[in-house]
RNA sequence: GGGCGGGUAGCUCAGUCGGUUAGAGCACAUCCCUUACAAGGAUGGGGUCGCAGGUUCGAGUCCUGUUCCGCCCACCA
């Protein structure tokens, strides 16, 4: 006779790790159905999920845990109604911030990038990141993450290097991949150009200032001009007014002194100028500001750069050479103070354009760089999302999503750092490129031009950490190979993240699937929110409101923490979240337990046989069970997700611990068939619910059903664990369930009118007994 | 400037078919350490569902307007 005797707490601390390991050794989170494998079927249906890749060298956060959770809810569903579950995981190279971390660390050796050069700050960044680039999927294994380490992908891996060359070279030879001169933004301190995505706008108190543009030719005449950047008057190339202000029509076609340089401007005409703002007068410098950039293409103005990619002044500037261009603006603005040339400065609110990591003050710079001609790609982007290949949940971000394609422009993929993947062209002497898959074939171009002595150069760029993530759903499964995965598992069915990376990443990947493979990459895209502190800020280091998944865990358990971020959010809204919250559930996950150690200890001693006999209780929790199964069936199709959990705590918690198993301690004392139909009904609804429940909280549901199928009498079916069992089938309603769940109710009145009396009369337990 | 989300109990939030008396957790009050669970049980207090109209037999839910908060996008120097 086995000792069913469990601890009255649940110790999660020795369980999880326990039943991971169960799981892992076991081959549970392999796909069933395994096209690489003998007995293959492919009418078998797939569920498929790429895991949004963390960064290498990332510490667990929230956000992972969030995600995580959800994708193993999903998982672990369609794993229980028979699908072939893959369940892809993997990690992401993260280009900047990942050489950010090991600049870092070469600074406080006293060294640099520069200094070492590139072959060995790769090998310095290889080995950070075999240091730290494994801890990241311990986390997420903590975190009970059912996902096929067999099939763990990086971005840099050979096989993913060979999906984005073999991308790049197609979009190249298509046309739709560009190199040239443009208005880029400009990391002064990475000293690189970074994608319009990766600029964030802060409104920062400032000042606009009132200057005079001499009019050439005559002594007093001059245009009123106002700037927020008076060190951009260096660049000036013209200014521009509007064609029917009648303060400034006469000065068209004029020319107009650049101060304290002197050269000579033409003053043009454009609709662009608002006749009311400022002075009505606009200084243009193509070389640093996105608008005067495109009013110059309008009226093909030279371009005209007077920054180095240290955003110091270049040899443009005149006497100003050399500067910090915002010590150039104190100092020019003192000059032509002193030349008279300074109306007036007023305080003023501006939008200033900050790199998204570090927060450094970006500049729009004339800079060649690598471009992506996207229009065609958004057009196939937006008709697969029109006409339902996918669908965004929740629905209201298929809004966001079109007037972003609808509005895109292209997208700069080079990057001048060095971690992360060599743009895979060389260059002739002549500079003639060569595009192709490795420097042999390069050459061989290359030698059909040039002879067999063409010595060539690899571009020095790499690309945006955002172009191999946008192959990723596909990269990871072979492509461009067709493998046996990629035929069977592609394409997937879920793409759940985020939604602040919607542009940054899903709308790319939807992109590079159709252009690269002719279809969707994934079916439904569903958009989490974000995670925030119990009173909706941000969660932040600076704040100190920062919550560690891995502290909370420790002291809570995994389940309590799932079940918290699964339960505690509605899709696409952000939620707040509180170490109360977690705790709340970690008494759930104790009340699971208890009442599970409750029915484990007394069926195993109650008859094993007998004839089933319901009782009113027993219908009732049957009754109530059928609904839950059905709602929980309806709200998972709907990805209710946070809705279904919420259902099955409150029937667990209410109908089945505090009603059913009160009532089922006095069925089971009456003995006989009583007592058997009652044990029956104890394993049946336990059984459901740790099934329902497992998706959320795999751990505790997975260890109780062990012992459950253990001290269950012989003769049913179990299965080898619950990460495998059968996911319950919702049946039709039955007639009879109505009345049962009514009479019931009227039952649950009656009682709760008499406790309620002997509450307010003050009657003390066991004092008196009601005659009804 | 455009778009989106939110405003429901003291706090954080559910409420996706328009239908009994609007729910949960935490907090609060009273009682109870009854052999599943004190991380618990029982009972209770607490809401004009932001505001104003409208549709409807019936509105937290649908429509119009309005206000406050938050977010996203956008070229006003």
């Amino acid at each position: 006779m086995p000792d069913f005797t469990l601890p009255k707490t649940y110790d999660f601390k020795s369980t999880e790790s326990r039943i991971y390991e169960m799981w892992e050794k076991s081959g549970y989170f392999k796909p069933k159905n395994d096209p690489n494998q003998p007995g293959f079927d492919p009418s078998i249906k797939t569920f498929v999920i790429s895991i949004p890749p963390p960064n290498v060298t990332g510490e667990l956060h929230l956000g992972h845990a969030m995600f995580v959770s959800m994708e193993d809810l999903m998982i672990r569903y369609h794993r229980m109604k028979g699908y072939a579950t893959l369940w892809v995981p993997g990690s992401d190279h993260a280009g900047i911030a990942t050489q950010l971390q090991v600049e870092k660390a070469l600074a406080k050796e006293g060294t640099s990038r520069e200094k070492i050069g590139r072959e060995e700050f790769l090998k310095r960044t290889w080995q950070w990141n075999e240091k730290y680039g494994g801890i990241i999927y311990q986390q997420i294994r903590r975190l009970g993450a059912s996902c096929d380490w067999e099939r763990v992908r990086f971005t840099l891996d050979e096989g993913l290097s060979k999906s984005v060359r073999e991308g790049f070279v197609r979009l190249y030879k298509k046309g739709l991949i560009y190199r040239g001169p443009r208005l880029i933004n400009w990391s002064p301190g990475l000293k690189t150009a970074v994608s319009d995505l990766e600029v964030e706008y802060s409104q920062e108190p400032g000042t606009l200032y009132y200057f005079k543009y001499m009019v050439a030719g005559s002594q007093d005449e001059f245009i009123p001009v106002a700037t927020t950047r008076p060190e951009t008057i260096l660049g000036d190339t013209a200014v521009c007014v509007h064609p029917e202000d009648d303060r400034y029509r006469k000065y068209i076609g004029q020319k107009v002194i650049v101060p304290i340089l002197g050269r000579e401007v033409p003053v043009i005409a454009d609709a662009y100028v608002e006749r009311e703002f400022g002075t009505g007068a606009l200084k243009i410098t193509p070389g640093h500001d996105q608008n005067d950039y495109e009013i110059s293409q309008r009226h093909k103005l030279p371009m005209l750069s007077i920054m180095d990619e240290s955003a110091r002044i270049n040899e443009h500037g005149g006497p100003y050479q050399g500067l910090d261009r915002f010590d150039c603006r104190k100092k020019i603005w003192e000059d032509m103070r002193s030349a008279g040339l300074v109306l007036k400065e007023e305080a003023y609110t501006l939008t200033v354009p900050r790199s998204q990591r570090g927060g450094e003050i970006i500049e729009p710079m004339i800079s060649t760089q690598w471009f992506v001609h996207i229009q065609p790609l958004a057009d196939a982007a937006l008709e697969a999302v029109r006409d339902g290949r996918i669908t965004i949940v929740p629905e209201r971000f298929t809004k966001v999503y079109y007037n972003w394609l609808e509005n895109i422009k292209d997208w700069c993929i080079s990057r001048q750092l060095w971690w992360g993947h060599r743009v895979p062209v060389w260059y002739a002497p002549d500079g003639t490129m060569f595009c192709a898959h490795n420097e042999e074939e390069a050459t061989q171009q290359a030698r059909q031009q040039f002879g067999t002595d063409v010595h060539l150069e690899q571009d020095e760029d790499v690309l945006d950490t955002w172009f191999s993530s946008g192959l990723w759903p596909f990269s990871t499964l072979g492509w461009p190979d067709n493998t046996p995965d990629l035929g069977y598992f592609y394409p997937t069915a879920m793409m759940e993240t985020g939604y602040d990376i919607l542009f940054f990443w899903v709308a790319r990947m939807i992109m590079m699937g159709l252009e690269f493979t002719g279809e969707v990459p994934f079916q439904t895209v569903y958009l989490h929110g974000l995670i925030r502190d119990e009173h909706g800020r941000k969660m932040s280091k600076s704040y100190g409101n920062v919550i560690d998944p891995l502290i909370v865990m420790d002291e809570m358990g995994t389940d309590a923490l799932r079940f918290t971020l699964l339960v505690g959010s509605t899709p696409g809204n952000d939620m707040s979240l509180s170490v109360k919250k977690v705790e709340s559930n970690r008494n759930f996950a104790n009340k699971v337990w208890n009442a599970g150690r409750y029915v484990i200890n007394a069926i195993s001693q109650a008859p094993a046989q007998g004839n089933i006999d319901w009782s009113l209780a027993d219908s009732w929790i049957w009754a109530r069970l059928q609904t839950l199964v059905r709602d929980v069936e309806r709200l998972f199709q709907n990805y209710q997700y946070g809705e279904a959990g919420r259902q099955i705590y409150e029937f667990f918690w209410n109908d089945f611990a505090d009603w059913y198993v009160e009532l089922a301690k006095l069925q089971l004392a009456e003995g006989g068939d009583r007592a058997y139909t009652t044990a029956d009904t104890l394993i049946r609804v336990l059984d459901t619910s740790l099934r329902l429940l497992h998706p959320f909280t795999p751990y505790i549901t997975e260890e109780l059903w062990g012992y459950l199928k253990e001290a269950a009498p012989q003769g049913k079916e179990w299965g080898p664990a619950l990460i495998v069992a059968d996911w319950p089938m919702p049946l039709p309603e039955e007639d009879w369930e109505t009345q049962k769940v009514a009479d019931f109710s009227l039952m649950q009145e009656v009682v709760r009118v008499i406790r309620n009396l002997r509450a307010e009369k003050q009657v003390k337990p066991g004092q008196r007994t009601p005659a009804i």
